[in-house]
DNA sequence: GGCAAGACTGTGAACGTTAACAATGCCCTC
DNA sequence: GAGGGCATTGTTAACGTTCACAGTCTTGCC
């Protein structure tokens, strides 16, 4: 920057000034700058600027699992909408789930002088660890529940279950059951929850969940289970789109067929859904929507540089019929008699 | 720091020396230190450390829609080796790739003061945004193609075209269609390249390969045509398990049986495919080791401070039987008399 | 007891930027 | 034509570290 003040022949201020757009620099000095700068390649050093201003417009984000299709897209989202604002993003994604896993990324991001961090915590321990967090910094949590005065952004777990659990009834199924998500999920938590109270309110018997973990071979199992029940069985929702893979991979193989002997109902809409045998009747979440709302919500917090009071954001899923659910085989209320 | 000096009794400089494990502190001294900083809260700043040092302890990666299971897969094994070798890692996702992305995302970073770059560049245009690298900057490319002086990590992608290849022709058919990737993307290039000196080798027919775009729906538009040729058509290698998704689905739809009709065998191996109708035989990427190797050529430059002599790290693929490929129906040469 | 070597600690100046304030020159008004 | 105000520019001091160097204190040896 010395280097480019002396070229264009001003002090270094006025050479950060054209940089930051400051007013009162005359046209025919700025230009000169300008030139100076194009001609020595400047570029001007982030580092130094974050330390003097106390903002680097980075962003953290801590995430559990950036495999899976869920968070990959939210945390895809989340990074194209920061940057169209002009943050960049740090990422930490945590093997583990744990209170005190969150917690050390939490400060590793703020002990690297991040601006603001999003916490992609779905899981009830992550959204603990919310409860300790560095002071002043500014944080959202995506799924992560509403205890705790941090703001959150979600999908609506609880309507998209209900969806996808009144679809199935409306079909004329007597109850419908349910492979649920990992116990510590919150996501896992609502889905169980809108699925019941739908069985609950309807007057329809409520059945045991079969636990999976998301993954389709928990999906198999428990599809096998399922298969056995074939008859007693017709319509079950899952708890997410790559579980509900196993559990058709399981019914057919067992020769049930999907949906004349089953209906199946997943959750997510993962692009490959649509392509399953059958193509899965299942429920949308709009993570670009969430990624785009929490960028939003963090940067008025940064900006308004204090406390704000906490807002909670909620998307609404959205119900996608395909093929692998249909009318109940057997006339409405001919079962368990 | 300041603060910490005062309470301890020390200069600031001593504080910086217990912080940086300096020798030649006095026990007494040291402990008071940390008593201090223990005391205070205090934590250190790490934008002031990489002014001083120009060292900022975070590396760039680049990538290209990181909701696709490969780069999810390699971004999250590049964040979780750079953490444990005491890296953060800011990302920039591109939405399209082009030269000029590709380059503004490198010269982002590169202001942001990251200490190295991985570019996930599986795309012949983003390759050749390598040539015109930020000055000095370590750069490292992950299945980027072997142009120019940049480090390559990637997955030979010919030998696993060639292994999924042999295989079907092992089982006796009589030649092995193709789907391919888009055409601009490196990996497509080497699977087809593949296939096709395993066809040509063995002297049989090499058929025009179906394009498609890695998506389902491409490998069921595919699939459809190869439904049409049924009986002239006994084998396809589709050059991803999304993509071979979309085909099973096309064939079970016109009511060609898999694997007795007609074999499939994918490339990937991603969670779902085992448990696709039927499983799906492909070939698995280890994108983990993709990942780590990545982070230890990249820190190998970053640690030399000068330029080092340019490496090629191939990992080799795994071939993956299951149920999606068996003998073919026909006896070998029976076909095209 | 003096002296050299090594252990330990402190002082001042960077690093590259922005903030605060001061200084200059110009125009306009009275 | 003197003075107030504004536009424009320069000067100095931060920001919180580490580096280079200069001390001071101890220890051991002659």
């Amino acid at each position: 920057m010395a280097d480019v003040a002396r070229v264009a022949g001003v002090s270094h201020q006025t050479v950060s000034r054209v940089l930051n757009d400051h007013l009162n620099v005359r046209a025919e000095t700025r230009a000169r700058v300008l030139a100076a700068i194009d001609q020595l390649g400047y570029r001007r050093n982030f580092v130094a600027r974050a330390l003097v201003t106390r903002h680097s417009r980075r962003l953290g984000v801590v995430s559990f699992d950036t495999t899976l299709y869920g968070p990959a897209s939210t945390v895809y989202s989340i990074e194209q909408a920061a940057r169209a604002a002009g943050y960049f993003v740090s990422i930490v994604s945590l093997r583990t789930i744990d209170r005190a896993g969150v917690r050390d990324a939490l400060d590793y991001l703020a002990d690297q002088g991040v601006d603001g961090i999003v916490v992609v915590a779905p899981q009830r321990s992550a959204a603990q660890a919310l409860d300790d967090l560095p002071a002043g910094m500014p944080v959202v949590a995506v799924e992560g529940g509403h205890a705790g005065d941090v703001s959150v952004v979600s999908v609506d777990q609880v309507a998209g279950a209900r969806l996808a659990t009144e679809h199935l009834l409306d079909l004329g199924h007597d109850t419908v059951w349910h492979v649920s998500g990992p116990s510590d999920w919150l996501e896992a938590e609502g889905r169980i929850a809108g699925w019941r109270d739908v069985l609950t309110a309807a007057g329809r018997p409520v059945p045991e969940p079969l636990n999976g973990d998301w993954s389709p071979r928990s999906g198999y199992a428990a599809g096998r289970r399922l298969a056995a029940m074939a008859g007693d069985v017709t319509a079950v929702f899952v708890a997410n789109d790559q579980m509900a893979l196993g559990v058709l991979r399981a019914l057919t193989e067992e020769g049930v067929r999907v949906p004349e002997q089953m209906s199946v109902v997943g959750f997510d809409d993962i692009p490959e859904s649509e392509f399953f045998s059958p193509p899965l009747t299942t429920v949308r979440q709009d993570f670009g929507a969430v990624g785009r709302c929490s960028i939003e919500v963090l940067l008025r917090q940064i900006e308004a540089d204090g406390p704000l009071a906490r807002e909670c954001l909620v998307v609404p899923p959205e119900f996608v019929a395909r093929a692998s659910a249909s009318p109940s085989c057997r006339p409405h209320g001919a079962v368990r008699n």
